[in-house]
DNA sequence: GCGTAATCTAATCAACC
DNA sequence: GGTTGATTAGATTACGC
């Protein structure tokens, strides 16, 4: 797919939380128990963050990763074998599907109270994408943990979609398959005044012109 | 460069009012 | 039943080695 010349601006550093690095130890401990339970709950989850010293969103994240990589791999060996002769055995096609493994329960829903929200909205309001600083920075300043405030932004944006000014989503149905993201820089000056927006967010992230980019700015004016 | 952690969307489940 | 937090698959981005 060739990227077009606007489609990604690299952000500034800081923009992404600092790569986790998984010592051998941790690998092997997270393989063993995805083996037995692809999906782990909460419990499962926050046993394995303090035994690996780990934060539990990042044990979350590695095992979505791997269900990907794992379903993907077995895609793979199955559309091999169909060319080829069948490979025996040895390869688990992913009988492992979610009912399975959802008795280990859900996180407990986090209830946000209506000041905390406030100060989610005004940050969304002036970033949609925020960066790890300023989520942790929001967390800081919510007393929630920083995982929670990504899901949030997450869910607002799913269901807040822009100021989406009137109309409904329409144009761009000329290119199927937009760029997701695009990078709009934004004078740190009009961020400095928003509780929980750090001066890191030197650039609003966009989504492709789903609405209008340019539009988007105007909103901070 | 590759492997993979981090991030995203969209869809869906489910708790709480 | 509506709202909204939590989880999922899948696609993509970008960083550490």
């Amino acid at each position: 797919m060739a990227p077009t010349s606007t489609s990604k601006i690299s952000l500034p550093c800081g923009s992404r939380r600092r790569r986790l690095v998984l010592k051998p130890t941790q690998q092997g401990a997270l393989h063993a128990l995805f083996q037995q339970n692809p999906y782990p709950g909460i419990a499962t989850r926050e046993r394995l963050a303090r035994e690996l010293d780990i934060p539990e969103s990042r044990i979350q994240v590695w095992f979505q990763n791997q269900r990907t990589r794992q379903l993907r791999q077995s895609r793979l060996g199955s559309a091999k074998s169909q060319g080829q002769g069948p490979t025996h055995g040895q390869e688990q096609p992913p009988s492992w599907t979610q009912e399975h493994f959802t008795k280990d329960g859900r996180r407990k829903r986090t209830s946000i109270s209506p000041s905390q929200t406030s100060i989610l909205l005004q940050a969304f309001e002036k970033n949609r994408f925020p960066s790890i600083a300023t989520r942790e920075h929001l967390a800081s300043l919510t007393g929630l943990p920083e995982s929670r405030i990504q899901v949030w932004f997450q869910n607002r944006r799913a269901r807040h979609p822009g100021q989406s000014r009137s109309g409904p989503v329409k144009d761009m149905e000329a290119h199927p398959k937009p760029s997701p993201y695009v990078t709009v820089p934004v004078e740190p000056g009009l961020l400095a005044r928003v509780p929980g927006v750090s001066s890191f967010d030197t650039h609003f992230f966009v989504p492709h012109p789903k609405g209008n980019t340019s539009s988007n700015m105007s909103a901070l004016a």
